[in-house]
DNA sequence: CATGAATGAGAGTTCATTCAT
DNA sequence: CATGAATGAACTCTCATTCAT
C-alpha cells in the first residue's frame, strides 16, 4: 500500500521518504488523528525508525511544517520578477501560490488547517511563514503605491489588515480552487487579482483588471 | 467554577450549558485534546447524562458546530438591512460579522480552526454554514450589478469566486482582529470594505471607500 | 490464576486489592521488571483502573512502600514493651522484626531489595522507616548504658554506626531465615541477640545471653 | 568522556574496557535503566562489538557480577594473615572490606544493590560471592572458638547464622560510611569490630576490643 | 435521572538485538 | 572488526464509553 519496500537506504532518502507519509497523514488525517503506526506503515519502515530519525511526533510535525513552508515561500518567490510592475509581481506570486497549493493539496492542509490548530509550537511555525509572505505582499503594496506616485497616508496597521486580507482571500481560494473541480490555479488567480487590485467596485462597473495575455495558454473560451 | 450546580432542570437548560461548556473546551483544547470528563465537570453534570443527551463526542462536536454556525449566521443576517444600497449591506454585515467573532471567541475557534481540521463529518457542517454566507455575499453581488446598471457578464463561478475571497478575507482578519490588541471590530470591518469595494488600485490611487458616519458610535477620541 | 473476580466493590476494598498485587509483583520481579499488566491481572481488574486510583507506576510503587513500611514499623513497635529492660526490649523488637518479615516476604523485598535500589523519591520514603527503626534501636542501646550505669562516651555517630550494623544484620539474617527451611522467627532473633548483646568474643568465651523462657513453645531440644 | 577511542587492541584488553563501561552504568543507573548504547559509547565501542563480546545485556551483567564479587573477594582474602590471632585476621578483614568498597562505588552498588533485585540468576551469583565470605569468617569463628579452648556447642546451623549477621552487617555499614562524608574505612571497620567482637553488652559496660594501633598511617590529625 | 465503578482499544515511546556493508 | 540501518516486542499511560445501583 505504501512505498515499494526496499532495504538499507541512506538516512536523508528514509528521511525525505518518512516526511513525504507524514505530511501525507498530517493532512489528511489531522495532526492528532494521525498515529505514528499509519505513518511508519505509510512510509515503509517501522516505527522505532521514526523515532530514531525524527525524535517524536512533535518533532516529526515540525519538520513537516517547516519543509512545506519553506517549500511554498520558495515558490512564490521564485515566481515574482523583482522588475516588473507591481500587479504583475502580484499576478505572478498568486499564480505560483495557486499551482503550488494544487500541486501539494496535504502540504497545503499540513500549513493551513493543521499548523494553527494545534498549539503555540506549530502555530509559530506557521506565523513565521506566513509573516514572511505577508512582508512580501507589503512590499507590493507599498511599491504600488510609490508607482502611483503617491505617498500613502496608510498606517502601519492598515498595510498590515490589507495584507492579512489578501492573504486570507488566498488562503480560503486555494480550498476552494482545490474542491471544486475544472477551476485552475490561473482561474483563481485571475479571480483574486481582479478582486485584490480592482476591487467589487471597479469590477460592478466594468472595469476590471486584465491579465496579461500568456503564449502558454489559451485565456478565450 | 463550572456552571452552579442544581438540580432538576428541564433537558433543554441541561443541553445548552453542556453546549456552553463544550464549545468552550473544544474552543480552547482543540476537539481532540478536549476529554469528554473536562467538558463534564465544567458543565456541572455528570458524564453518563453528557452522554444521554448527546450520545457521542462526535454529536456533541457536531451540536456545537451546529448552535455556533446558526448563531453566527443569524448575527450576520440580523446586521443586514435588504432596503439599504449594496455596499452599506456589505459594510453592516462585516460589522455584524467582525463583531460577533469578537465577542464569542470560543465559538469562532470551534468553526474557524476546530471544525473543519477534523474531517469530513464536521468540516461538513462548517462548509453548509460557510455556503449560506457566501450566498448572502453573492447576492449583494449581484445586487451592486443591478445597482450599477450592468448586467454583469462574470459567470456565475466567477462570482462564486469573488464571495470566497469576500469570506476569505473576513475569516482571516477576524482572527487577526482578535489577536492583535487594539484593532476593534468597526476597524477590521473598515479596512475589509477599503479591500473589497475600492480595491488595492483604487485605494493606492487615493480613492477609499469612506464608511458612512453613525451617530451611534463616536469615532474621535 | 488471580484473585477471584467480582465486580463492583468500594474503592477503598479494590485499592487494598490492587496494592497486594502490586507488592507481590514488585517483589517478585523487582520495580522495573514488573508490568501494570502483571499487576492489573494479578489484582483482578483492568489497567486503567489501576491508573485511575493510583495514578502511575511511580506512585503506585510508593504507595506500597508506604504501606509495607508502617505495617513493619507497626509490627515492631508492637512488639516492645518500654516497661521491660533494655535487653528484652530489643529481644521482642527482634522477634517482631523476623516474625513479619517472615510473614511477609514481598513487602520486606520490596522495602529491602526494591526501594533502595530505584532513585531518590523511593529510597527516601524506605529512609525514612529505616532512621525510624534505628531511632528506635538508639534508644535502646543508650538505655543499655543508663542500665549499666554509665554514661557512655561514644559519640554520636559511633551510636548511629552501631544502629546501622544491627539494622544491617538484622537485615541480612531476616532474608537469611527466609531462604534457609526450618529456621524460625525466633531462632533468627536468637541468633542476633546473642551476636549483637553478647558479642562473637563473649559467645566464644561459652558467656551467651539467654532468651527468656517462654511457655508457648519450649525450647530446649 | 570514555576511554580514549584507538584501533586494534587485544580483546582481552577490549573486554575489560566494556565492563568498566558496563560496571559504571550499571552501578549508576541501575541494571533495567542502563542502555546497552550508553554502555558501548562509554567504552569507546560500537554496539556491536559489545554483543560480539558478550553476547547479551544479562550475560554482560553476569560477567560484571562476576568480576567484581572475584575482586572483592581477592581483596579480602589478601588482607587476611592466616598466622595472626582471629580477631586480628577479622580486624584485617574488614578493613580490607571497607576500604575496597569505598574505592570501587559503582563495584559495590552492581554487587549490593543490583545483582540481588534483578532476578534469580543474577542473584544466585551474589548468593556464591557471599557465601563464600560468609565461610571465610565461619572459619574465623571456629578459631576463636579454638584459641579460647572451647569446642562451641554452637550447633551448625548458629554460626552460619553468626556469619550471616556479620556479612549483613558489614554490607549494611559499607553503604552507610559510603554515604555519610567524613566516615573512613578504618573508622566503618572498628566500628564493626566492637560491635561483632565485644557485643552491645560489653561495649556498654565499658569493655570496648580495641583496634591495634599501626605505623602506616597515622590516626591523631 | 445521577453516580461511582469499570474497561477495550489504542496512543506514543523505548530498547535489546541483528544484519549488510 | 566497525558501523549505520533497521526492527519486534513491550511498556506506561489515556480516553471515550458503559453498566449497576
Amino acid at each position: 500500500m505504501g512505498a515499494v519496500k526496499s532495504k538499507r537506504m541512506p538516512r536523508a532518502v528514509r528521511e525525505q521518504q518518512m516526511l513525504d507519509a507524514a505530511v501525507r497523514t498530517f493532512g489528511q488525517r489531522g495532526y492528532m488523528a494521525a498515529s505514528m503506526d499509519e505513518i511508519a506503515e505509510l512510509a515503509g519502515v517501522s516505527k522505532p525508525l521514526v523515532y530514531l530519525y525524527l525524535n517524536s511526533k512533535e518533532d516529526l510535525f515540525t519538520a513537516c511544517i517547516r519543509r512545506e513552508a519553506a517549500a511554498l515561500t520558495e515558490a512564490v518567490r521564485a515566481g515574482v520578477h523583482p522588475d516588473l510592475p507591481a500587479d504583475r509581481q502580484l499576478w505572478e506570486g498568486l499564480r505560483a501560490f495557486f499551482t503550488h497549493t494544487a500541486r501539494n493539496p496535504d502540504g497545503w492542509a499540513v500549513l493551513h488547517l493543521q499548523a494553527r490548530t494545534h498549539g503555540e509550537p506549530f502555530a509559530a511555525e506557521f506565523t513565521a511563514m506566513r509573516e514572511e509572505i505577508a512582508a512580501l505582499v507589503t512590499q507590493l503594496i507599498l511599491a504600488a503605491a510609490r508607482e502611483a506616485h503617491r505617498d500613502p497616508d496608510l498606517p502601519e496597521r492598515e498595510v498590515a489588515g490589507l495584507a492579512e486580507a489578501l492573504v486570507g482571500a488566498a488562503e480560503s481560494l486555494a480550498a476552494w480552487a482545490n474542491a471544486t473541480p475544472g477551476v485552475t490555479a490561473r482561474q483563481a488567480a485571475a479571480t483574486l487579482m481582479n478582486f485584490a487590485w480592482a476591487g467589487l467596485g471597479d469590477l460592478m462597473a466594468g472595469r476590471p483588471w486584465s491579465p496579461p495575455e500568456e503564449p502558454e495558454r489559451a485565456q478565450a473560451g
